[in-house]
DNA sequence: TGAATAGTGTCTTTCAGACAATATGCC
DNA sequence: GGCATATTGTCTGAAAGACACTATTCA
C-alpha cells in the first residue's frame, strides 16, 4: 500500500459484514438472540444478526442499525469484539465480519417492533443450536469477553435497569460466572469501590422485605477490578 | 444479509487493510517502527507498514506478510488489535483497516533485510512525527493494550531472548509502565507466580556479578495477574 | 405466622509494598 | 580492590474469603 500507486480496481475487494452478540439476562440465565436464516448458504440454521457495511457507513452505525432493527431499541451498549476474516468462512465470497457484542437489559427489549418472532428468539447462552458460518467460534469468544469485561469494568450494570438492588446485581454476575457469591463479601466489595450511590428508594411490592435502590456512579468504560 | 438473494455486485465494497504496530524495546526505550510514505496521500508523512488483503489470503497472514518484509524475521507475536474504518480516514477511497500489534526481540531484527534504511526507521514510542492517515489514535490504542497485556499476561516475555535474567524483565516492566520497582518485591512476585523456570546457566561476560538465566513456562495467551 | 429476601460484623489468611545489607564476577 | 549488578527476608497494612443471625414486607 505504501509504495504503489493506487488503483482500486487492481485489486478484488472482500465484502464487509457487521455480526452482532445480543446478550441479555433473562428467566435467571443469560440468553443470546440468532435470527434463522431462510436463504442459502446455511438455510434454516440460526445465526447472529448481521448485514453489510455499506460503503459510506461507519462500521459502528452499521452494527447499531442491526442492533436496532432486532431490539427495536436504541442506545444500547455497543463495543467492538474481533474481525474474522478466513477465506472460507462464508460460501458465497470472501466475506470479512467485524462483530460486535452488545448488553441489553431485557426489560426495554421490544422484538415484535421488527422482527417476526419466528424467525429470531432468545437461546440460552450455552445451550445453542447449530449455528451458520462460523459463528460459533465468535460467540465462544464473545463469551469470553463478557466474563472479563464483567470481572474487570462495569458494563454488567448495563443489564440491569437504571436504579437496582444489590441483589439484583449479585445475580448478573452469578448467572454469567456460574456460581454463587458470599451475600456479605460481595456487598462489602461493590461499596467500597464506590461506584454505586445509594438512592432514597425502596423496591416495593415484592414478596419479602424491599431493598434499597441504587444507580451506577462510575462511567461504564473505566477498568477497575470488581471481582 | 440473512434475508436477501446474495448479489455481490449490489453492493460496492470497501478496501480491506492491515496495519502493524511492531514494539520492541532498543536503547532502554520502547520503539515502533514506521515507515515514510513515498506518494500521495501523505507522501513524506511516518505511517504504519501495512498493505492491502489479498481477496483469498487469511487477514493475520497478511499482518505476517507485512511484518515478515519489515523486520525480516518469522514467528513473531502477533495479536490483533482493532478494526478501524472511518468513511473518510484514507481519502483515497473506503479503507477499512484491521490493525495488529507484534512484539519482538530487537536481537533478532534484521531491518536491511528488507527495506531502505531511509524508508523505515525505529521511532521512540512517546516521541513519534506526525502520523499519516489515523495511525496515531491506532498507536495511542495500541499503547493501552501494550500495558494492559503486560498486566495480565506473559506477552512481555517476547521482548526477551527465550533466556533471560529477573533484571531482564524487570526492566521490560519498568520500560513500558515508566516507573521503577522494588526489585526484591518484583522477583517475589514473579518467582511465586510459577511462570518462570531457573536453569543452570550463568550469565556471563558482563561487567558485574552474573545472574541466573531463566525461562518461561507458561504459555503466552493465558490472563495471569503479574502486577 | 410463614415465605422470601435484605441487611449486617468479625476473624483469619493472603498479598502488596516498604525497606537495606551482603555476595559475586570481572576488570 | 573497585565497579556494577545479583541475591535475599521481615514487617506492616490492606484486602479477600469464610462464616450465621436478625429484620422486614407481603400474602
Amino acid at each position: 500500500m505504501e509504495n504503489e500507486i493506487y488503483d482500486p480496481s487492481k485489486f478484488e475487494r472482500p465484502s464487509v459484514t457487521v455480526d452482532v452478540i445480543i446478550f441479555t439476562i433473562k428467566d435467571n440465565s443469560l440468553k443470546i438472540l440468532l435470527i434463522k436464516r431462510g436463504k442459502w448458504p446455511f438455510k434454516g440454521y440460526w445465526a447472529l444478526p448481521g448485514g453489510f457495511v455499506t460503503i459510506n457507513e461507519p462500521i459502528e452505525m452499521a452494527a447499531k442499525r442491526e442492533l436496532e432493527e432486532e431490539t427495536g431499541v436504541k442506545n444500547i451498549y455497543l463495543e467492538q469484539l474481533y474481525t474474522f476474516g478466513d477465506p472460507d468462512r462464508d460460501p458465497r465470497t470472501r466475506v470479512i465480519t467485524i462483530s460486535y457484542f452488545a448488553l441489553i437489559n431485557s426489560k426495554n427489549i421490544n422484538l415484535k417492533a421488527s422482527t417476526d418472532a419466528s424467525d429470531a428468539q432468545w437461546f440460552h447462552a450455552h445451550r445453542l443450536p447449530k449455528l451458520a458460518f462460523d459463528h460459533k467460534k465468535i460467540l465462544e469468544y464473545a463469551l469470553q469477553r463478557l466474563r472479563w469485561k464483567l470481572e474487570y469494568t462495569t458494563v454488567g450494570f448495563k443489564f440491569l435497569p437504571q436504579k437496582f438492588t444489590l441483589g439484583n446485581l449479585q445475580r448478573v454476575y452469578e448467572i454469567i460466572f456460574n456460581k454463587t457469591f458470599d451475600k456479605r463479601n460481595f456487598r462489602k466489595k461493590i461499596l467500597s469501590l464506590n461506584i454505586v450511590k445509594t438512592t432514597k428508594e425502596i423496591a416495593s411490592h415484592v414478596p419479602h422485605r424491599p431493598s434499597r435502590l441504587y444507580t451506577l456512579r462510575k462511567s461504564i468504560g473505566e477498568i477497575i477490578k470488581i471481582l
